[in-house]
RNA sequence: GCGAGAGUGGCGGAAUUGGCAGACGCGCUAGACUUAGGAUCUAGUACCGUACGGUGUAGGGGUUCGAGUCCCCUCUCUCGCACCA
């Protein structure tokens, strides 16, 4: 018989055995279960970029702890993966090796795949997306036509983001302090005609429903609320006698509206032009606006939008009046007006507004306070800061001594009783540009006629396929637009020569309801079955970088309540909860290719197991926080999953010989294999009548440790301090073993304890936990046991230390039965002759109890 | 500038409800076992002090019998937004 290792786990002999085990008994297959509560636990999918980073392995151990855990507390649990696999990388991997894209995210997912079944996670590959492929992209395209059909997705022409190297257009989501998200080139502006989807009709309800959405981290809600940008205020006309027109602006502060002093609208306003072109506006003065102009231009839009700029400008010499008073305003034009909020046109009120007090100030316009400060103070010869403080409403007519928090309504609907604006709501969130300039995408499946316009592909014409034969040579256009095989078709109407649309969809689209996908991954008839969706629908947990805050969950967001709308799915918000987990650093920073500060997953699974990697990334940090990776830290884990290993090993032959003690029921093969059942375990244990104080004391640390996990995990995800946990339950039947002589050990307690602390640890070192399963008798795999039950009553201490202070410094300790009133505990305290000694002459001013923890004696003199 | 989060031993971190600060791990020290060990096991390890004891959770103040935890001020770091009218 060959030698068995004792002393060590034999990782890479057991670890791919069990994956080859679970994946021929499929034991991670789900399907819809009316019997069982669902879970749905999501990581977030990865772009196939070659292998698998640390960030990747964090990320899917956290789920996969999760979902382990819920399946053995008896849920039936949805844990998918997939692969985000159109985009860029691709793209330029097929200009610059000349492979195909295609070819090249299928070497890279299956490269990923093979990491992803190494490290052992438990997900139902029969569910996997794949967003490259015709049979996901094709319902991509579907949802884009059902978006058409419901007015969710439009054309226009309008000034969008491009990025000069990626030669595509982006989302505002996309353009990071005016940087390209993906290759930080400056972003410029262009007019095009791009496809948009109307995100802002939803607006509201995208900052509303943030409220229901508590088991998300806050500051992920205030980012996106932030985002959304709503505000409250009123759209108020200005008369512009010159060219007979009015000029609206947008204001938060229709209270202070008596106060203008000037309007500045911004350099591209269309009332400049047709100022210029009515000749209202002096030549000299023309040339500097155009001069102005050019310089605003040519700055990016950080610079010109950042506060420390200096606000500059330039007078039009043309006036507005103000409708409410009928005063003229001076009409500028100005850097920090921008044309893309509001109506591009504000109010100038200097008292009352900052940015306004500073431009009047250098400008040296005139500045009128129309709202005063209680103290009734406020001068304007004298002010040396705008006032935005609560006052009541002055030199404001009818409004005067109205307090301008409620003035502010009434001026909104003043105005609108007059005809010269109303109140007015606005966002900073903008329409999702989703137009690509790229091949590697799903194509948007319009067609444009000559005669009939734009014309969807019909839906029996799906998907619109990318040709295999693109040209990636990487001159001028897009390969889409240049591949005339593609682009000519048929009119889907009038059967005539017509131009399908050459660009692609934004991968964000794809992204956005892959989710829904994993529900029913494989039909072929529908983007998924209602039923199916609605079953497991919304994701209980979701899990991802914080890059993603803004991006990737608002659109999905937005998708959901889109796709509701179209009369496909009854939820409101895809993802009950999510956590969002920290960075992986190495030496502080967070590794990256770039900066060479990398850490291989596939080098520690060779060298540690997957295991070892899982366990120590799961106990290194909080899920949330940033985490440092050490070597020295994966080789303490390493250390545990060994010590662990031989706790176990050690311990079988004592519980195979118990087993021999007990009778057999016919057909209890796991009793026969020389294994304890949990519930053979408990029952003994209910009827033992000889434990001893050490026995007791190990029970109540594995009950208690049970308890503690159960609770870290189902509540908490605090998967360090489970871990901990664990480990301090292996020290203490280590301790227990060393310490109480091998005739008095209890082979019961040491049972429960062994086998309690396996189950424990299956959801984070699946494999070790199977193979030591296995090794104590049981003949199907640990996965499929349901969590252990933990015994109040036998987590209980009976006898707790308690701390007695006087003058809140610790004096004494004393052990008191457990579950002592607070007038028991001061009784047993004061009976200390330690305290008594302590406390001799002195006066006991109070004593304030705290059953099972403390007594603090407050004695003076 | 605004908003959010964080600051605890040599290091990662724990303290869940205001109740023994430093669990657990790393590192380090010593011992045992060993031909040997960078394996394993055992013990120790916040700081000052020989000790009795004292001091300690970024700094300062406050509330409380009692504060890492609550309140106020200051400093540092990280992230998000950044002239949004």
């Amino acid at each position: 018989m060959a030698e068995e290792r004792f002393d060590r786990f034999d990782f890479r002999e057991a670890e791919p055995k069990w994956q080859q085990t679970w994946e021929k008994q499929q034991i991670n297959k789900v399907t819809e279960d009316p019997g069982k509560p669902k879970y749905y636990a999501l990581a977030m999918f990865p772009y196939p970029s070659g292998k698998l980073h640390m960030g990747h392995v964090r990320n899917y151990s956290i789920v996969d702890v999760i979902a382990r855990f819920r399946r053995m507390k008896g849920y039936n649990v949805l844990h998918p993966m997939g692969y985000d696999s159109f985009g860029m990388p691709a793209e330029n991997a097929a200009i610059q090796k000349g492979i195909s894209p295609a070819v090249w995210t299928k070497a890279n997912i299956a490269e990923m795949t093979e990491q992803l079944k190494q490290l052992g996670y438990s997900y139902d590959w029969d569910r996997a997306v794949y967003t490259y492929r015709p049979d996901y992209y094709k319902w991509t395209q579907w949802i884009f036509q059902q978006f058409y059909k419901n007015g969710l997705a439009y054309k226009k022409t309008a000034p969008v983001n491009w990025c000069p190297s990626c030669a595509t257009v982006l989302a505002n989501e996309q353009v990071e302090d005016g940087e390209c998200w993906r290759c930080g080139s400056t972003v410029t502006k262009k007019d095009l005609s791009q496809w948009f989807f109307k995100i802002t009709q939803y607006a509201d309800e995208l900052l509303n429903d943030l409220n229901q959405l508590q088991g998300w981290p806050e500051r992920v809600r205030l980012m996106q609320e932030n985002w959304i940008g709503r505000s409250e205020g009123a759209q108020l006309d200005f008369s512009v006698p010159a060219v007979g027109e009015k000029l609206t602006v947008y204001t938060t502060r229709p209270d202070t509206v008596y106060g203008v002093t000037f309007v500045v609208v911004a350099p591209e306003h269309p009332l400049v032009e047709r100022l210029i072109e009515g000749g209202h506006i002096p030549t000299a003065t023309v040339e500097q606006v155009r001069a102005f102009q050019e310089k605003m231009k040519g700055q990016n839009e950080i610079t010109r939008t950042s506060t420390d700029t200096e606000k500059e400008g330039v007078y039009l010499g043309v006036d507005v009046i103000n409708p409410f008073n009928g005063e003229k305003a001076q009409l500028w034009i100005a850097n920090y007006v921008l044309m893309e909020y509001g109506t591009g046109a504000v109010m100038g009120v200097p008292a009352h507004d900052q940015r306004d007090f500073e431009f009047a100030k250098k400008i040296g316009l005139p500045i009128k306070v129309v709202i005063q400060n209680p103290e009734g103070n406020l001068d304007a010869t004298t002010m040396t800061e705008a006032y935005t403080e609560a006052g009541s409403m002055a030199n404001s007519g009818p409004f005067d001594g109205t307090l301008n928090e409620e003035g502010k309504a009434k001026v909104a609907a003043f105005a609108a009783e007059q005809g010269f604006g109303q109140g007015k709501v606005n966002y900073r969130l903008r329409d999702w540009l989703v137009s690509r300039q790229r091949a590697w995408g799903a194509p948007i499946p319009m067609i444009y006629c000559d005669d009939c316009g734009t014309v969807p592909v019909p839906e029996d014409q799906l998907p619109v396929l990318i040709p295999d034969d693109l040209d990636f040579s990487g001159q001028g256009s897009s390969p889409l637009a240049r591949h005339e095989g593609f682009m000519n078709c048929a009119c889907p109407q009038c059967g005539k020569a017509a131009k399908r649309e050459s660009d692609t969809m934004d991968t964000f689209v794809d992204s956005s309801w892959y989710f829904l996908r994993y529900t029913d991954a494989q039909n072929g008839d529908q983007v998924f079955d209602k039923e199916k969706a609605a079953h497991w629908l919304p994701v209980d947990q979701y899990v991802g970088g914080i890059e993603h805050a803004i991006l990737h969950l608002l659109y999905a967001r937005f998708f959901t309540k889109g796709l509701r709308d179209c009369g496909y799915l009854t939820i409101d918000e895809p993802f009950k909860a999510l956590l969002t987990q920290g960075m992986v650093c190495l030496d502080g920073t967070k590794m990256s290719k770039s900066k060479g500060n990398i850490v291989s997953p596939e080098e520690m699974i060779a060298k540690y197991g997957a295991d070892a990697c899982r366990l120590f990334i799961m106990f290194a940090a909080p899920a949330e926080r940033d985490l440092d990776w050490t070597d020295a830290g994966i080789e303490g884990a390493y250390r545990f999953v060994n010590r662990f290993y031989r706790m176990v090993m050690s311990a079988i032959p004592t519980i195979h010989h118990a087993r021999s003690l007990l009778p057999v029921q016919t057909g209890n093969m796991a009793a026969m294999m020389g294994a304890l059942t949990m519930g053979e375990l408990a029952e003994g244990l209910a009827k033992a009548t000889t434990l001893t104080e050490a026995d007791k004391d190990l029970r109540r640390i594995t009950h208690a440790t049970l308890k503690k996990v159960t609770i870290d995990l189902y509540e908490r995800f605090a998967f360090n301090t489970a871990i901990s946990g664990m480990m301090e339950l292996t020290n203490a039947i280590y301790a227990y073993r060393e310490k109480v002589a091998e005739a008095e050990q209890n082979t019961l307690v040491i049972a429960e304890s062994i086998q309690t602390a396996v189950l424990m640890i299956a959801p984070f070192c699946p494999h070790l936990a199977d193979e030591l399963w296995h090794k104590l008798g049981f003949p199907t795999s640990i996965h499929l046991e349901p969590w252990a039950q933990y015994d109040e009553a036998v987590a209980q201490a009976q006898t707790v230390e308690i701390v007695v202070q006087i003058n809140g410094k610790v004096r004494d300790r004393l052990d008191v039965a457990a579950g002592l009133n607070a007038a028991e505990t001061e009784a047993a305290a004061m009976a200390s002759p330690k305290v008594q000694e302590m406390i001799a002459g002195k006066q006991v001013a109070k004593v304030i109890p705290v059953p099972g923890k403390l007594v603090n004696i407050v004695v003076k003199g």
